[in-house]
RNA sequence: GGCCCCUUCGCCAAGUGGUAAGGCAGCGGAUUGCAAAUCCGCUAUCCCCGGUUCGAAUCCGGGAGGGGCCUCCA
């Protein structure tokens, strides 16, 4: 089955097929650095994270370009108002966003250019503009005329005239018509500022994009993605300056992610922004929950639906995720091998069906197929985790029924029980998860409290044999009441935080 | 006023014409000295009304409720 991509400029999901065969651009816009980084920000990263490891494993060479935008008017008010510059506001600003990706495991990026390392290339896409006609310079400001552009419009599926009848677009003398949109505002005093053909001035907002991703990937990108609200203006003017400067489509493939939104007290739901006012900082959040929790979340829906955001179901998640940590200290135990340090081949075609006949591999790549039959379509990551979660329960009844953690298992079964955590390593690769251990329930590192806890394990087992159930109910209630639990397994009994 | 989307079990959430994945919670069972962990089983006909079809959660029309964009916003 072909990967198909929905496509907002169509409307409707088609196949994928880049313009390059093997290879892929990618463009996905970043963040504007004024203020730290909420968890809304991190869904299309997360997301488009996700979309190029899949593709990889595809077996496409990926690129992908993140912008960071650091010079706007609301970059220039904050700076005002914290008594700073704003380049040293945006490089503040700039190393949160990239801590926060670190953090969530997006490590796919390929380019973070700055929208002011790009005057140049902007200046340059607004002299053709000019030239063809399609752009204007109005008293030090340069102006897109939209009334110009004969399809303008067609990505968010608008016409010019209604935009007009409800718009309450900034009125200026300056421009023709009111839908216009600034490629260049000439500078005002005390602003940052660049010299242009038409005076010193910087960058409306949309123009950096065009600059960066043609700069950067070409004239056509195959993907180029952002979240749902950046749709209209962002999105719709960008593909306008582009396609009138270069003649050429500008992005193959458009995708839109869901926004985040957020239940207040009284159950009333609306988008998380700030200008809502109700944003979460990512740092506040990771304090509260695990990273892995997190993307985990941004996954477990599909990417054009909406994220409803909540302390409860954040809590939730991470509970159930807990189960499959449980399960790869269970691996150890069986194999002695870490789970974390398994490496999955990261390209489809190299899965090997493993032994013939056995029934239970034969479930395991049935789930394997299912896993991959959801990503592609179109990246159906909520699909996918449903599979995840099957698999783990597919393995966890193996290890039950075949008496694995026993030691019962035949080499066989062991061999079969090796293709199918290999397999969830695969799933978990895809994914970005899994990669490390939860900290909290490792318990081992600290030697006097290994030492303590397994004196306390020896003397309960000791009253156990004696039949004492008294005093090993005691200790293990004890235990408890200090967040440690006791696990009885067949191989001995075993201790976790929490 | 214009454009667009959503409504699936108590909660979250897949499924886009062929008879309802998965998670959390709940209940029952296996296992256990009792627990924990794990496994097994049980719990929905898909907001309402009408239509198309052999057959619809899935398509069409109408209604109700919710959300987004049109202005900075990931």
């Amino acid at each position: 089955m072909p990967l198909r991509v929905y496509n907002t400029l169509t409307r409707q999901k088609e196949d994928f097929q880049p313009l390059v065969p093997g290879k892929v651009t990618m463009y996905v816009c970043g963040p504007t650095v004024y203020k730290p980084s909420h968890i809304g920000h991190m869904v299309g990263p997360v997301i488009f994270d996700t979309v190029k490891r899949y593709l990889q494993y595809a077996g496409f060479d990926v690129t992908w370009v993140v912008n960071i935008t650091d010079v706007d008017d609301k970059l220039i008010r904050r700076a005002a108002e914290l008594n700073t510059t704003v380049k040293e506001l945006a490089e503040k600003m700039t190393a949160d966003y990239v801590d926060c990706l670190k953090k969530l495991n997006v490590v796919g990026i390929t380019k973070m250019p700055r929208a002011t390392e790009h005057i140049d290339g902007m200046i340059d896409i607004m002299k053709g503009l000019i030239e063809k006609g399609y752009a204007y310079a109005a008293g030090g400001d340069v102006y897109f005329d939209v009334s110009r552009d004969e399809d303008y419009g067609k990505l968010c599926n608008r016409d010019p005239e209604q935009l007009e009848a409800g718009a309450r677009i900034e009125v200026s003398e300056k421009k023709r018509n009111p839908g216009d949109f600034a490629l260049w505002k000439g500078t005002k005093p005390g602003e940052p500022a660049w010299e242009s053909p038409w005076g010193p001035g910087r960058p409306g907002w949309h123009i950096e994009c065009s600059a960066m991703a043609m700069k950067l990937l070409g004239k056509t990108l195959d993907i180029h993605g952002g979240g749902l609200d950046l749709q209209f203006p962002h999105h719709e003017n960008e593909l306008a300056q582009s396609e009138s400067f270069t003649g050429r489509p500008f992005s193959k493939y458009w995708m839109h992610n869901g926004l985040l939104r957020f239940r207040d007290k009284d159950g009333n739901v609306s988008k998380m922004a700030g200008s809502v006012g109700n944003v979460v900082n990512v740092v506040d959040l990771l304090a509260k929950f695990r990273a892995e929790t997190v993307r985990f979340l941004l996954l477990s829906t599909h990417y054009r639906s909406p994220i409803e955001y909540s302390d409860d179901r954040l809590a939730e998640l991470q509970k159930s995720l807990e189960g499959f940590h449980r399960f790869f200290e269970r691996y150890q135990r069986i194999t002695n091998k870490s789970f974390y340090e398994l490496e999955a081949p990261m390209k489809r075609k190299e899965f090997e069906p493993g032994t013939p006949g056995s029934e239970f591999v034969v479930e395991v790549v049935k789930l394997w197929e299912s896993f991959l039959s959801r990503m592609d379509d179109d990246f159906n990551t909520g699909g996918a985790v449903g599979v995840l979660y099957e698999l783990l329960t597919a393995l966890n009844r193996f290890v039950d029924t075949r008496g694995l953690e026993a030691g019962k298992g035949t080499p066989d079964d062991l061999r079969g029980f090796e293709r199918g955590v290999l397999t969830l390593k695969e799933f978990s690769q895809i994914l970005g998860v899994f990669e490390k251990p939860i900290e909290a329930s490792a318990g081992g590192d600290d030697k006097l409290t290994a030492g303590l806890m397994q004196l306390l394990i020896d003397l309960r087992n000791q009253a156990r044999k004696e039949k004492n159930f008294a005093v090993a109910d005691q200790i293990r209630k004890r235990l408890t009441e200090l967040n440690v639990t006791l696990e009885d397994r067949p191989g001995g009994t075993g201790w976790r935080v929490g």
